[in-house]
DNA sequence: GTAATGTTTTACCAACCGGTCAAATTATCA
DNA sequence: TGATAATTTGACCGGTTGGTAAAACATTAC
């Protein structure tokens, strides 16, 4: 039989998780840095090591490998969301909201670069998560803010605006490393770049979202 | 005679600079969207409405198109920074920095992300400029900031990353319009929206930058 | 071992890509 | 007007691209 990995009922030989995930790590490379049209299969097969046939032979098109890579990370990339807590304490869930999103910035960098990409070319392969998932979980941490901000715990702010705000700043520092570190010039761009940033941006939100002395 | 545009000593006819700045506007609707790579010359032929010989009479090749428009917008890109202005009220000119900035991405989104595709994809293409003009540029305004805060007008932060922070909240709604949209559903997403984030940011940003009573 | 299945490779294709060329067309100006 | 220069086009080229076919090779199950 020749029936490529997608069309089996069950995930048999250890050599094609293997090869999956070698596939995949090499895919996160090139979309990452090129978008989905300015990668070539070539160069994944390249970046794997494998041959392009053999590479389509565990994913049959370009789409489907860009498919399985966004399904696989979309999921952990709302992980820092999710854990937005409505019981704990205002302003150190959002300390540590974007503590954990600049860590993701630092560590998983292509991650952060293969949804700017998406995103940039107008999201024409992940539009239905936007509206789904995403949106579904934003709305529900928008009400928590927003129960927050009605409880005089927070500043009075459009939660929408201030996810937004905190997705950009910290997103920053991976999607536009190389502006980041050519600004910052050689010898401010080791990696305490991203302990400066956390200062800076904590220092930022908790001040901005302070209550002014005489509300609550 | 046939030489392209390039070679020749003065613009002479009026065709000339309608035909290029045709190609440039159709050349920033496709880069813009498509990143580098991903644009093929044909494409911007078909925008422009022209064939691709006659494209490539005017700009002999894809890298001459892009290079052109990254020269021809970069400048004004950098403009609202430029007018950042270190005798005036600090809180005043970083709200109009960012009124500025925030009012670019509404009216200019595919130049910003012409730049953030660029960046994104690790500037190949603009690194000297990064470096160079840009760099200059921001170590000149880090120092006006750097002056407000000894000078007690602002908090202290660091002005580097303050200047990120404002950047990206400000290019997220050009570059991220797409998320922006569909979190924030059809309802919100009409152009109160930059109004919306013009407001929060500004509440940010100058309660962020405050002053605690205690000092200065 | 051997037969069945799973994996990899070689050779290939048609469409597309960036770019050239020469001829045809149009604009300019004496 | 006609000659000259500027512009536009269609045909084309070599290289790349996404993807296929089939056979060679490896692995596993009996």
């Amino acid at each position: 039989m020749v029936l490529p990995r997608a069309a089996r009922t069950q995930r048999r030989t250890r050599i094609q998780e293997e090869k999956e995930e070698q596939i995949l790590e090499a895919a996160l490379d090139v979309f990452a840095t090129h978008g989905f049209r300015g990668s070539t299969i070539d160069q994944i097969a390249d970046v794997a090591g494998m041959s392009k046939p053999n590479l389509l032979y565990y994913f049959r098109t370009k789409e489907a490998m860009h498919r399985a890579l966004i399904d696989r990370v979309l999921d952990s990339w709302l992980d820092p969301l999710r854990e937005f807590d409505a019981e704990g304490n205002p302003v150190s869930e959002i300390c540590s909201y974007i503590r954990r999103k600049l860590e993701m910035a630092r560590d998983f960098p292509r991650e952060s670069r293969l949804f700017a990409n998406e995103i940039l070319q107008g999201a024409p392969h992940i539009e239905d998560e936007l509206k789904g998932p995403l949106k579904t979980l934003v709305d529900e941490k928008v009400e928590v803010i927003r129960a927050w901000a009605k409880a005089g715990k927070i500043a009075k702010c459009d939660p929408y605006h201030l996810i937004f705000a905190i997705w950009s700043t910290t997103q920053h520092y991976a999607d536009f490393d190389v502006q980041v570190r050519d600004v910052l010039g050689e010898e401010r761009s080791g990696e305490g770049r991203f302990e400066d940033a956390a200062r800076f941006l904590e220092q930022l939100f908790v001040k901005g979202l302070e209550i002014k002395d005489g509300n609550a």
